[in-house]
DNA sequence: CAAGCGTGGTA
DNA sequence: TTACCAAGCTT
């Protein structure tokens, strides 16, 4: 190769790389799924959780689940229930079972060991696009393109100029990863995980911190004077919604070590307190999540239609009028 | 492709 | 306090 042939874009992409890298190398967090002995059961489960969910949450759940799992054959023939209680309040509690699933088939299907191909990882349960490169890449040192929303934020302000990606992947963002993404695999697998972490800790959502970044010079969004997000992303309903009823459902199932009557758990504040007295009183950890079900603002039909909903995802188990987490 | 799916910290 | 946001996936 002709260093003369280089082209301009060439030597502007090699120097973000170095200078991402180079800032990765100095201030990146020592996180258990990047250590040295990690294995790759180990880099799978911590992808799964991390989905949707901030660092700090997964640490404590994700070191006692593999110590109570270390490997993926242990998982598989843990019940769902476990599973599930396991998990507790990661949230997205569906991601509990498709990872017990996917251990299953890790198992029965690949003699038990994660599989380093990425099309066999992603047609595992629960694993899309993210997972099966991040996985093929950080535990197996594949060169692969990762696209996460901390990867894609970077490079919407650092070669787009824009302060938020769109809501949804575009095929030119998919482009884009690719062609910033170093030919040499070593290099490839740094130039992912940097990135990553330079979204999360400097080029934040909100607060970006412009200043600690290794290649402010070089942003087209800080170029651009820092312009405001063109459309303001829509947030996530919370407050009256199927999904606020479903999780509360899920506290009281998780708390109760027997099932539970589906009248207790589709009463309302008003009815509560004379169906209770038909039934033998729970322990009060049920009782604490009991009453804060009860006492949400939702009509008699969305309770019906949140439970109905568990029980059609598998979350949940109904046998002789009793709802319980599935065994 | 947009909607739906948990939970808790932070601005 | 409300609203946003966090290493997405599935339908």
């Amino acid at each position: 190769m002709n260093p003369s042939a280089e082209t301009p874009v060439g030597e502007r992409r090699r120097g973000l790389q170095r200078a991402v890298v180079d800032w990765y190398r100095r201030e990146s967090r020592e996180l258990p799924w990047r250590a040295p002995e990690r294995t790759p059961w180990q880099v799978l489960v911590s992808e799964i959780m991390l989905q949707q969910t901030p660092v700090a949450r997964v640490l404590p759940v994700w070191r006692r689940w593999l110590e109570r799992w270390p490997e993926p054959s242990d998982l598989a023939d843990a019940s769902p229930a476990d599973v599930v209680r396991a998990w507790g309040r990661l949230g997205y509690p569906r991601r509990a079972l498709r990872l017990h699933a996917a251990a299953q088939s890790i198992r029965d299907e690949h003699g038990g060991r994660v599989p380093d191909d990425h099309a066999a990882l992603l047609a595992l349960p629960g694993i899309g696009a993210y997972t099966a490169a991040a996985v093929a890449v950080f535990a197996f040192g594949q060169r692969h393109t990762v696209v996460d929303t901390n990867i894609r934020r970077v490079e919407a302000r650092l070669v787009s100029g824009r302060a938020l990606p769109s809501r949804s992947l575009t095929a030119a963002e998919t482009r884009l990863a690719e062609e910033l993404l170093p030919d040499d695999v070593a290099e490839s697998v740094a130039w992912n995980q940097a990135v990553m972490e330079l979204g999360a800790l400097v080029c934040t959502a909100r607060s970006p911190r412009c200043d600690e970044c290794p290649v402010q010079d070089e942003c087209a969004w800080v170029a651009a004077g820092r312009p405001p997000a063109e459309k303001t992303p829509r947030g996530q309903a919370w407050k009256g919604t199927d999904r606020q009823v479903r999780g509360a459902i899920m506290a009281v199932l998780r708390a109760a070590e027997e099932p539970v009557p589906r009248p207790l758990l589709l009463a309302d504040v008003v009815s509560a307190e004379q169906l209770a007295a038909q039934h033998p009183s729970p322990p009060d950890v049920v009782v604490e999540h009991l009453t804060k079900l009860w006492h949400l603002p939702a009509p008699a039909e969305q309770r019906e239609r949140a439970l109905a909903g568990l029980l059609a995802d598998g979350l949940a188990a109904q046998d002789d009028g009793a709802v319980s987490l599935p065994a």
